[in-house]
This record gives structure tokens, C-alpha cells and sequence, in this order.
DNA sequence: GAAAAAAAGTTTAAGCGTCAACTACTAGTA
DNA sequence: TACTAGTAGTTGACGCTTAAACTTTTTTTC
């Protein structure tokens, strides 16, 4: 027999396929006319600008974001014909491709990163209690890990394929980088 | 000066981008594996279920998801070549093309809408407590008001095409049709 | 009541994501 | 070493979404 849900449940449900549709639209649509990025490349940008040495094997930016390894190649693909990214070898792997940040796309990201996080806090934070983000925070990351199909959301940077430059992820400009979306 | 988002701040966004992208994917797919339809394919289902006569005009499909009308063109295609939809004219209204469910089509959301709402249930709802369900819809709410280009959220049935025949949007198995994303 | 403006839908093409097949390399096993 | 299985990444075709141009009909305005 089925459950249906609730009055209020399928209230709460309704508001929130809403809701989070406008959302991503209204965050992908800003970044798009003010920069030229989607949601998919900014979110790349991030995770590249956070790692050691801004470089990262195509396979740990795929698990970063949770998305396909066919998606990420074609995602990297567009991002290095932008020249915001180049291709790599991997010494240590063979089969290995090490996408890395360049310098030109480490300043559109540092030039998108406000912009971004402002329309993150007009469209949602701002609007919302400590309360608040700290039950959106709780219900989606259990959301997350519960339908994460491989664990290891936060398992990156551990190829073995740093040269030994230091990079540092952006320190204060460059948590403006990493900011909206950083790990803490 | 850019306002920077906190660390419990940045936390619960990047939870809450991952949770939700995750969790939409959980849903089309499930939708998708079971039944062959997609997300945007049953909500317009479900909103023809719902209204008079099953049925609604372009424009009216177009509001109440708060897709393009282009987009509607499409997907309403695809379920006319389904089987699941036919489309008139408008009596009232030359330009007017209406949208109206056929028995196949209720056939089909009565088929799957037990399974999406158990998905709906085990990959968020369940997980929830009353008050995590309560912050969750006000918070959306408020986010899809305040995004929702043109108002009218629930502005439905008012094309003036109905030709008079009534048509519940499904009592009980039909609450069923609904029950997922149905008004309350 | 004719011209201009607006609205309803459709159409076309381009962009992005998915899927399945494919290459190339590594790792395990005998 | 050779054989198999598994992993990394790419490719190309197809499907869905978007954007802009377009047709048709209605509404507005003078």
C-alpha cells in the first residue's frame, strides 16, 4: 500500500522542486551572463583553484563533483579551448590525464567568485536564519551521502602526481575563489 | 567588499549543491528506469491530472512548472508520440492550443506514481523530521516566490476552454496520480 | 476599422549531458 | 612472461533544453 505524503508534505515537496529549479537556473544564468561559465565549469574552477599545485587527475575532479567521467572530459574539453585549463600527462600513471588550472582561468574565477557568491546570498543565504542553514546544511548532507554512490565526498588530492610546487588554494582573494563553495 | 560566506555557511551550500543534484538524479532516474518517463514528462501528468477536464492549455502547462513554452512544445510532443496526450485547439481562442491527458496517459501516472513517491520518501522525506519537512518548504517557498519571474504560482484552471464535462484529478488512486506534488 | 503591438505556439539550430563502445594502460594471476 | 581483468579516459551518437526567429491570431490604439 502506498504512503502517500501529506498535506504539508506535499507542500514542503512542491516548494522545494520549486524552489531549488529556480534556484539553480537563476545561479547558472547569472554566472553565465556576467562571465560566460556554467555552474558545471565554475565548480571545476573551484575545485582545481583548492588543490595542490591547482592540478588535479580527471578522475578526483569527476568524484569532486559527482559527475561522469565522460562529462567531466567534455567539460574540461570546453574549459581548455576557453584556456582556462590545460592537459596534463600523468609521469606516474600512464592512462592518467592531469587537468590544471592556468593562470588566465584562476582570474576568471577569482573574477567570478564575488559575483557568484553575492548571487548565492541574494537568492537564498541571506534570506535565511542560522537555523536555517544549519537544518539545509544537515538534511542535504545526509542527502548526500546517503545517495552518493561511492562514498568519498571529500576524499581528493590524493594522486601521486604533485610535482612538489606549493600552490596555496587562494588565501583571501582566494577563498573569494573557492568562497561560495569551498570545503571548510 | 565582498561578503564572503562563513564556514558553516560555505558547509551547508556545498551540501546542500551536492544533496540536491543527487537527489533530483536519484529521481529521474528512478522515474526513468521503471516507467520511461522523465521528471518534466510527469509533472505536466501530473498537472493535467489535476485540472478540469484534464486538461490545460500550453501556456497554463508552461506557468505551472515554470518551463519555457518552448520547452512545453517539446516535452508535450514527446507525450502526444507517447500516446500519453493529445492536443486541440482552443474553441475560444484561435492562437490557443489546449493539452489534454488522455486514459493512457492517467494510466501511466497512476502506474508510477506509488514508486516516484516511495522514491520521493526513502531518498529525502523519511529522513526527515516534521520540523526538518516544515523549514524545508517555508524556505523554498519563500525562495520560489522570490525567483518566480511572473507570480502565479497556482494560477491554473482559468483558460476558458472547459466545455462543462467534470473530471475529479483522480480521488483516491487519483490523490494517488497527485500525491507526490499535488496542491494540498 | 486599419495599423501597430502583444500574445500563443511552433520551429530550427546549437549547447550540454548521457550512454555505450572504444583505446590504452595497469594490476593480478598462473 | 603471457593472459585476464580492471581502471582511466576519450569518442561519437542521441536526447533534452535553450535561444532566437517566425507564424498566426488577438488586442490595443488612434
Amino acid at each position: 500500500m502506498t504512503r502517500w505524503l501529506s498535506a504539508s508534505q506535499q507542500q514542503a515537496w512542491r516548494s522545494y522542486l520549486l524552489g531549488t529549479t529556480l534556484l539553480a537556473d537563476r545561479l547558472d544564468r547569472d554566472l553565465r551572463d556576467k562571465h560566460g561559465l556554467s555552474m558545471a565549469e565554475y565548480e571545476i574552477l573551484v575545485r582545481l583553484s583548492e588543490s595542490p599545485n591547482r592540478a588535479l587527475r580527471m578522475a578526483e575532479v569527476a568524484d569532486s563533483v559527482k559527475n561522469s567521467r565522460s562529462r567531466i572530459t567534455h567539460t574540461v574539453q570546453r574549459l581548455e579551448s576557453s584556456g582556462f585549463v590545460v592537459r596534463r600527462s600523468c609521469a606516474s600513471d600512464g592512462r592518467g590525464v592531469i587537468a590544471v588550472l592556468t593562470d588566465d582561468g584562476f582570474s576568471k574565477l577569482a573574477a567570478a567568485a564575488p559575483d557568484h557568491v553575492e548571487s548565492v546570498r541574494t537568492s537564498l543565504i541571506d534570506g535565511l536564519s542560522d537555523e536555517d542553514v544549519a537544518v539545509i546544511g544537515r538534511v542535504f548532507g545526509t542527502v548526500a551521502e546517503r545517495l552518493g554512490t561511492d562514498a568519498a565526498v571529500g576524499a581528493m588530492c590524493s594522486n601521486g602526481c604533485h610535482d612538489g610546487t606549493s600552490s596555496r588554494p587562494l588565501s583571501s582573494a582566494g577563498q573569494g575563489g573557492s568562497a561560495s563553495r569551498s570545503a571548510s
